[in-house]
DNA sequence: AACCATGGCAACCGCTCAGGA
DNA sequence: ATCCTGAGCGGTTGCCATGGT
């Protein structure tokens, strides 16, 4: 009965972070359930992935929507719906969950505003017709977004653990990261990676552990998925 | 100054899918 | 071919901060 590790939820604490980051990066992540027991913590695998994915991971960006991020989601999500994964993949550096709450929370309502002129404009969105070209706004917003982000003349979104990634991790288009980055996205990449930047935003940031120097010797040498 | 409403964000829950035995 | 397990995804909830009255 009580010989079931009790799993702890709620908010992470800075050390819950740090061991979780510091094994990840260590270890890499085989089998997501056997995280927390071999970093000892008291989580789930499920919530220990949830948290490296949205939080800890290297690459994230932090803060505002650039007013050319909010497009691309307005974008997508027209033409795919809610698929905040897939519409994660366009924008580098967020996340799916991110993405989905940025959503709830202002974009739904510019989408219902915009609504009405695009009705006219899309048809219904079952239709094949629209299916086909939403494959093409979808290749297009693959090759717009990079360039057209370079250009934006709004501050850009702060990418979280810039200090752990040397210039070769961009230069040579090997930030592997999401799985996703190619060289297609080095263009945006360039133009995050080195914005000074606190690496945690919200609640935990005065006590930031990601500046901790033997992590990022770890995720120098180790860091592969 | 205190209370209430609202918004934003982090995390959890449940379902689905894929891979392996 | 079937079952089991783990990972991934989307929806939902809860908490906290902020603004308004």
């Amino acid at each position: 009965m009580g010989d079931k590790p009790k799993h702890r939820k709620g908010l992470w604490s800075p050390e819950e972070d740090q061991k979780l980051r510091n094994y990840v990066l260590k270890h890499g992540h085989v089998c997501w359930s056997s995280v927390p027991v071999n970093a000892e913590l008291q989580r789930n695998g499920k919530s220990c992935r949830l948290r490296w994915l949205n939080y800890l991971r290297p690459g994230l960006k932090r803060g505002l929507f650039s007013a050319q991020e909010e497009e691309t989601v307005l974008t997508l999500h027209r033409m795919l719906g809610n698929k905040w994964s897939q519409i994660a993949q366009h924008l580098p550096g967020r996340t799916d969950n991110e993405i989905k709450n940025h959503w709830h929370s202002y974009l739904k309502k510019r989408a219902l505003i915009a609504e009405p002129q695009n009705k006219t404009q899309c048809g219904n969105p079952s239709s094949d017709h629209y299916i086909d070209s939403a494959k093409t706004l979808e290749n297009q917003a693959k090759s717009y977004q990079p360039a057209t982000m370079q250009g934006f003349g709004l501050p850009e979104p702060e990418v979280l653990f810039a200090e752990w990634l040397t210039p070769d991790h961009v230069h040579h288009g090997s930030l592997d990261v999401f799985g996703n980055y190619s060289s297609l996205e080095d263009g945006l990449m360039q133009g995050h990676l080195f914005n000074e930047g606190t690496a945690f935003g919200g609640k935990y940031d005065t006590n930031n552990p990601a500046s901790d120097a033997s992590t990022s010797d770890v995720f120098g040498s180790v860091f592969k998925f």
